[in-house]
RNA sequence: GGGAUCUUAGCUCAGCUGGGAGAGCAUCUGCCUUACAAGCAGAGGGUCACAGGUUCGAGCCCUGUAGGUCCCACCA
């Protein structure tokens, strides 16, 4: 015996050990190859403050899976990694970190905070690419990138400039999405909407010059009034087209404000009059603007009432509104409160109720820059697995609005904007070519925008800048565009578009081909994972108990494109399992292997049952394939899983069982041991970009240890192994195997002993029932004995003899196989087969079918009638045979 | 309000361009058998949400109904 293996798969310490061997023998590496085809597969950079879970796990399983077929297809397969700074993500947990040590984040100073915020990246941004590893992702690590390093972030400083050279960036005063705890503004998509139950005041205000004649309004937010600059009406309302023009007074700051008329405000809702609050209302700001109205910012930055809310200055946004309500009641003006549910923008990531507020913010002018990633779907040079998703991205596209990308935080890249203090000059350069001097003015104050960029500016490049833009490098040449990017659908907005954008912006191309979607993992009641839920799986600890490749071929199977999935231990359990079976089906084959000097059998010693594996694994290889480029994994993978399990391990093992056994090196052994060998090695090759650890192990116990399965040529459908399949033997081959396990159940024989006996047709050899047809049971019947050795164990036939009545034990075929069961068997078959007869003459008879399906279609159904009747006449036979 | 998507075995879900209703888990029966009890042999269990339509043929295509999920959206 070559080796020896424990008898169940223990995937400790060996995942540790053979990633190892991966790394230091650069097999991740992917060098720039003009011999070869690059495939390129940047991962979405995950962010320093992370812990890996499922989400990470599924998206890294699926991009390595690809990288590992590719690589074993032969192509440069570059998985580009990295980390990304995560802007707000990091500043938050910095703080809180601060806060624990009691230091606060503007006792330090800009700079203080920053160099505390890279020691943060040193001491964890390395923690998530070490989970990373422990899954086994064959990453090109070499290639590392962060999204603040030097060239990141000189491909941000280049990108900004030239797009504000172009105009694409401009900074504005305009309505803006403001976090009051976070105290920075967010952008459109990082505000989520929820539904939240509230009130609906309708609150009235008195015209002015007309006693006691009022306007009733109705809001969701009295607070603001204090912010009021007009209210509004349709100018179609008959019911107030003689107020139009008139002034209304505004309560608590006593301004007189105009009533406007405007196509915005809908008659059928509400009393058909708006309050306008330029300040802190889109819709408003939008009105504002048509009429002129002035814009008055009640709000400081933390949500409190500024100065201009008068007697309320100080308060908080609800503390106000509370207060607000009681005193217009106490005024006559609350007219009624109504229970509402309306839909409040907060922040994704602390769940507060985001104010708009008008502020001077940065922003990308993105109509035009949208137009090409539009046309990319439309031209098909990206497309979407699955490809429904396409619909959410250019809806998203043809609706999309300026995205404002300053954001009022330290921890990012600052925004390469510089201004003159004295005359107001703005200048926008890299870092290198900082103005000093103001280039108007010539006084020497010049101070740079204190903002830095949405963290998603920085990603959106990552493409390209991680492979050495704006550099020409060789690099970017050779691996640019990328292939697929594998991403989960909650990112679609933030990321996908933004690289796709920019990727047309600034190279010209769509940054890859293919955009692979993936579902979220969710738990086994199918709620999402989260903190607050505590209902989170971590996958290391998963890994711990079960193995890397059993989480790997967990995620993996079983899922479409884009759905969904539940994730619990029991089909963790059950790939855990299949990895045993694999394990322990290549521990079976190299035993028998041992020290034999297994040969290429020549066709003619190949029984049937090696020839049918032999076709079936090389079907397999091209369903395999097919499936992977399609990017159906979870069908790639089943398909690997049901050959290994239901037909190399229930069948083939089984069948060739007495084969192996036999105590010469027959040729027909040879075949059984080097067919075995083929199949299995195959099978492992397929399934590794799945189960890498498993299959590498295996392999290089088979092969050696100085070959990696990794670099192993992928196999590809052979025509010259496409045998014949001779089902209707092997099921008679099965049929055997199956009497002589009852066989053996049945024999009264202390169970001790049982272990020791194989069973192994003398006179009629086995051999004979896959040779034979028809005429099976005839040449059965007339040889009807088998012998039952038990050498193995070396129990000889002496000790047979004194266990089993004969010494030399002659079973009748009969108890061989059950004929009452096969009769039954056989005529199920038959029934069946003659549905499937009808079915098929009917279409090859229906002169619609014939007329219309193409050629192919119909070819594949006369070849299937073929077989079926070919199966028919087989199944006659035997049930003639029988009587 | 707009859009997407789902409804298949007790549970969780596959089923890709129309032609055999499937897997895992669970249940039941029998087995510690020289690869594997994390296993083997077998069994039961489905009007493919409902109603129409197209078709020689529908889980799959079309229309409608009911229910669920998700995304987008400025009804104050």
């Amino acid at each position: 015996m070559s080796k020896e293996l424990a008898k169940t798969y223990d995937p400790k310490g060996l995942e540790d050990r053979l990633y190892k061997k991966w790394e230091e023998n650069g097999y991740f590496h992917a060098e720039v190859d003009r011999s070869k085809k690059p495939f390129t597969i940047v991962m979405p950079p995950p962010n320093i403050t992370g812990q890996l879970h499922m989400g990470h796990a599924l998206d890294n399983t699926m991009q390595d899976i690809l990288i590992r077929y590719k690589r074993m297809q032969g192509y440069s397969a570059l998985w580009q990694p990295g980390t990304d700074h995560a802007a707000i993500a990091t500043e938050v947990k910095v703080i809180e970190h601060l806060k624990k040590q009691g230091i606060e984040k503007d006792s330090l100073g800009r700079e203080g905070f920053l160099e505390k915020c890279w020691e943060w990246k040193d001491e964890y941004g390395t923690r998530i690419i070490n989970q990373l590893k422990k899954m086994g992702s064959s990453a090109d690590w070499e290639r590392e990138r962060f999204t603040m390093d030097e060239g990141c972030s000189k491909a941000v400083e280049d990108v900004f400039v030239k797009l504000y050279k172009e105009g694409y960036i401009y900074k504005g005063n305009r309505i803006i999405n403001w976090c009051p705890v976070c105290q920075t503004s967010i952008s459109d998509a990082e505000v989520e909407h929820q539904e939240q139950a509230g009130h609906f005041w309708h609150m009235k205000y008195e015209i002015v010059g007309e006693p006691g004649r009022f306007v009733t309004f109705a809001t969701t937010r009295p607070e603001t009034m204090l912010g009021d600059t007009a209210v509004a009406v349709n100018p179609k309302d008959e019911r107030y087209q003689d107020i139009i023009g008139k002034t209304v007074m505004l309560p608590f700051v006593n301004r007189e404000i105009p009533v406007v008329a405007d196509e915005y405000v809908d008659m059928e809702f509400g009393t058909g009059v708006v309050k306008i609050t330029p300040a802190h209302d889109p819709n408003d700001f939008e009105v504002g603007k048509r009429h002129d109205l002035p814009v008055i910012n009640v709000l400081n930055d933390d949500a409190t009432i500024n100065s201009n809310g008068g007697e309320f200055e100080g308060m908080d946004r609800y503390e106000a509104r509370e207060i607000i309500v009681k005193k217009m009641d106490e005024m006559g003006l609350l007219v009624k409160i109504e229970d509402h549910t309306h839909n409040v923008g907060t922040h994704d990531r602390c769940n507060t109720t985001v104010e708009p507020m008008v502020k001077p913010q940065w922003f990308v002018a993105m109509e035009e820059l949208a137009k090409p990633a539009i046309e990319a779907i439309k031209t098909g040079e990206l497309t979407f697995v699955p490809k429904n998703y396409d619909k959410t991205y250019l809806h998203w596209l043809e609706n999309i609005r300026d995205w404002c990308i300053s954001r009022q935080l330290w921890w990012g890249h600052r925004i390469p904007a510089y201004y003159c203090p004295e005359c107001g000059e703005t200048v926008v350069a890299p870092a290198s070519e900082a103005p000093t001097v103001c280039p108007k003015c010539g006084c020497n104050h010049m101070k740079q925008d204190e903002d830095t960029l949405d963290t998603w500016f920085s990603s959106a490049l990552w493409p390209f800048s991680t492979l050495g833009w704006p550099e020409k490098t060789e690099e970017l040449d050779y691996f640019y565009p990328t292939n697929v990017l594998v991403t989960g659908y909650d990112i679609i907005f933030f990321w996908v578009i933004r690289m796709v954008f920019s990727g047309y912006a600034h190279t010209g191309k769509s940054p890859f081909s293919t955009v692979l979607i993936h579902g979220l993992v969710r738990d086994s009641q199918g709620r999402k994972m989260s903190k607050s839920l505590g209902n989170g799986i971590d996958p290391l600890e998963i890994i711990d108990n079960y193995g890397a490749d059993a989480l790997r071929l967990t995620l993996i199977t079983g899922n479409a494109p884009g759905n969904d999935m539940r994730f619990y231990n029991e089909r963790v359990e059950n790939s855990r399992n299949f990895a045993n079976k694999v394990w322990n089906a290549s521990r079976f084959i190299m035993m028998n292997l041992a020290d034999n000097e297994v040969t290429k059998p020549a066709d003619a010693d190949l029984a049937t049952e090696d020839k049918w594996i032999i076709s079936k694994v090389n079907t397999l290889a091209k369903d395999v394939t097919e499936n992977m480029d399609k990017f159906e994994l979870g069908i790639a993978v089943q398909k690997v899983y049901d050959f290994i399990w239901d037909e190399f391990c229930d069948w083939y093992i089984e069948i060739v069982k007495p084969r192996m056994y036999s105590q010469e090196y027959t040729a027909s052994k040879n075949a059984a041991l080097w067919t075995a060998k083929f199949a299995l090695t195959n099978a492992l090759k397929m399934l590794h970009p799945f189960m890498p650890f498993i299959t590498e192990e295996i392999f290089c116990t088979l092969q050696s240890e100085e070959e990696t399965i990794m670099l192993s040529a992928w196999p590809e459908f052979d025509s010259a192994l496409d045998f014949p399949t001779e089902e209707a033997k092997v099921e008679r081959a099965k049929d055997v195997v199956r009497g002589m396990r009852q066989l053996r159940t049945d024999m009264d024989v202390p169970p001790s002993k049982k272990a020791a006996i194989h069973i192994v047709a003398e006179s009629a050899d086995v051999r004979a029932i896959f040779d034979e047809i028809t005429p099976i049971f005839a040449t059965l019947a007339g040889a009807t004995d088998v012998i039952v050795q038990a050498d193995k164990l070396g129990i000889g036939a002496d000790a047979v003899s004194a266990v089993i009545p004969d010494a030399t034990l002659f079973v009748p075929l009969e108890d061989l196989v059950d004929f009452e069961k096969e009769k039954e068997r056989l005529t199920k078959e038959k029934e069946k087969l003659e549905k499937e007869l009808a079915r098929s003459r009917g279409m090859l008879s229906n002169e619609k079918f014939m007329s219309k399906a193409p050629e192919a279609k119909v070819a594949e159904e006369r070849e299937k009638l073929a077989k079926y009747e070919q199966m028919m006449a087989q199944v006659e036979a035997r049930l003639a045979s029988m009587k």
